[in-house]
RNA sequence: GGACAGGUGGCGGAGUGGUCGAUCGCGCCGGUCUCGAAAACCGGAGUAGGUGCAAGCCUACCGUGGGUUCGAAUCCCACCCUGUCCGCCA
């Protein structure tokens, strides 16, 4: 959401940064949006001025019981109340309003040039893709020859996109979750938080899913959405929330499920559980005062860092270009890790500081000396568990199918390696 | 699901048709006192929007949305939420 006063203030500024996303000129047509929202009320808070005024004398003729002047002045009221109705001051501010919720947000000024993925610039790489002495094995290769990842009994259940795991995998996946949650929580100091996983329109709002992005949702029966991350009810802990300074900056991790349609991904990645309908996810939420928020989003990174180095993945930190920079960010890094059996880079984190865009839209603010400001707020994955699982299974597998577990892993496996089936 | 009781400013809590944006307490900000602090005392302070160079003026907001009325925090209706009890149920 945006400051219609950035608008006012600097129209051709603002036109300039959505062009950086690839979006037309908006200035212009806000502003007359808005000039037309200011003549309304204009009108219509002059007509109620006016109708408060006459409101009074007509109590003041009542109590003196001159009941004629007091129908005279009705009369005027009537007219004073019509101008103010017909003025529509609530349509034309829900046209701003929806002008200014609809745009995505302004990047920092180091984001770098450019249209899609192609573009994004590689900041830090940890580790070298490795060159097995064998062929590498996609994971749901490794995972079916194990009889441990089951398609077809998913595809049964719930249909397309779906996975049902057994056995030493399933409990792979409880492990790595299990495992993420404790190390940000014992050693990166965020909050254990348990959260809705189904939540109204107003807490989608408020982290920009809605309105524009509604078709990526799964909508229940009553109205709620199934989240699409724990970031969605994490950051909404704020809204509407005044805070004090001293409790800032907040940190949130949360284990749980994400849904997302995946509208218009059709026929991408079709084979094995790189994009499923749910998957598991630990998600990393900070709220923070407006100055530390760069600080905390390299910090929130190497927080998600420290997760794939620990289990000896191989990993690049990706800026991403002003194309492929999402709605609610002002500037983006994704995590992309080696996946040996694909022989590819592929996101497994995505960490992004939306700076005061979210809370805008949720009323988040704190209460610094006599002012309310708005907090900034910041959400990563630390990091995707379905994924970290096929990245774990790819880099550690063995000649004969088998995968070796990582070493912090172990103590939640009970075991120090996946064996191949017989 | 049923029956009651409620939803008021950062928090607590008054207010039942006419200067009520709203008494009061806590907390907060400024000041007096003090070497400093605490206490005490004095003063200030809601949010959003419109207008104006500014001082200021104006409008809206008492869960949400409608309605009644010249006028609604106050009356009526619907919905949402909270509490208590009952029923049902992981």
């Amino acid at each position: 959401m945006h400051d219609i006063r950035v608008v006012r203030a600097d129209a051709a500024g603002f036109d300039a940064a959505m062009a950086r996303r690839g979006v037309e000129p908006q200035a212009a047509g806000i502003l007359a949006l808005d000039e037309a929202r200011r003549a309304a009320i204009a009108l219509t808070e002059g007509a109620q001025a006016r109708r408060n005024a006459l409101s009074r004398e007509i109590g003041a003729a009542m109590k003196r019981g001159d009941r004629d002047e007091a129908e005279r002045l009705k009369a005027e009221v009537a007219a004073a109340v019509a101008a103010a109705e017909g003025a529509e001051v609530e349509a034309k501010e829900a046209a701003v309003a929806e002008a200014l919720s609809v745009l995505p947000n302004l990047l920092d000024p180091e984001v770098p040039e450019g249209r899609d993925e192609n573009d994004n610039v590689v900041v830090r790489q940890h580790g070298e893709p490795a060159r097995p002495n064998f062929e590498a094995k996609q994971h749901f290769e490794l995972g079916e020859a194990l009889g441990l990842m089951d398609f077809a009994a998913a595809t049964k259940i719930s249909g397309s996109r779906f996975v049902v795991l057994k056995g030493a995998l399933a409990r792979l996946e409880r492990a790595l979750g299990q495992w993420m949650l404790t190390l940000h929580t014992d050693q990166h100091g965020y909050s254990e938080t348990s959260v809705p996983n189904l939540v109204n329109a107003a807490t989608m709002f408020g982290t920009g899913q809605l309105p524009k992005f509604e078709e990526d949702l799964f909508k229940t029966t009553d109205g709620r959405y199934l989240i699409p991350t724990a970031e969605v009810p994490l950051t909404n802990l704020a809204r509407d929330e005044i805070l004090a300074e001293a409790v800032l900056p907040l940190r949130f991790t949360a284990l749980s499920p994400s849904f997302r349609s995946e509208a218009g991904s059709a026929g991408r990645d079709t084979r094995g559980m790189l994009r499923q309908h749910q998957f598991s996810k630990v998600e990393l939420v900070s709220i923070t005062r407006p100055e530390e928020s760069d600080a905390e989003h390299e910090r929130m990174t190497e927080c998600a860092e420290a997760v794939l180095t620990a289990l000896g993945l191989t990993w690049r930190r990706v800026f991403l270009c002003a194309g492929d920079t999402g709605f609610s960010a002002a500037r983006t890094y994704d995590l992309e890790v080696w996946l040996p059996g694909q022989q590819a880079w592929r996101e497994i984190s995505s960490c992004s500081n939306c700076r005061e865009f979210q809370a805008r839209r949720m009323k988040a603010r704190y209460r610094r000396g006599k002012d309310n400001v708005l907090v900034h707020t910041l959400n990563g994955s630390g990091v995707a568990v379905g994924r970290a699982l096929i990245a774990v299974m790819e880099t550690h597998q063995q000649e004969d199918g088998g995968i070796l577990v990582p070493e912090v892993l172990r103590p939640w496996m009970g075991m120090e390696r996946i064996p191949a089936r017989m």
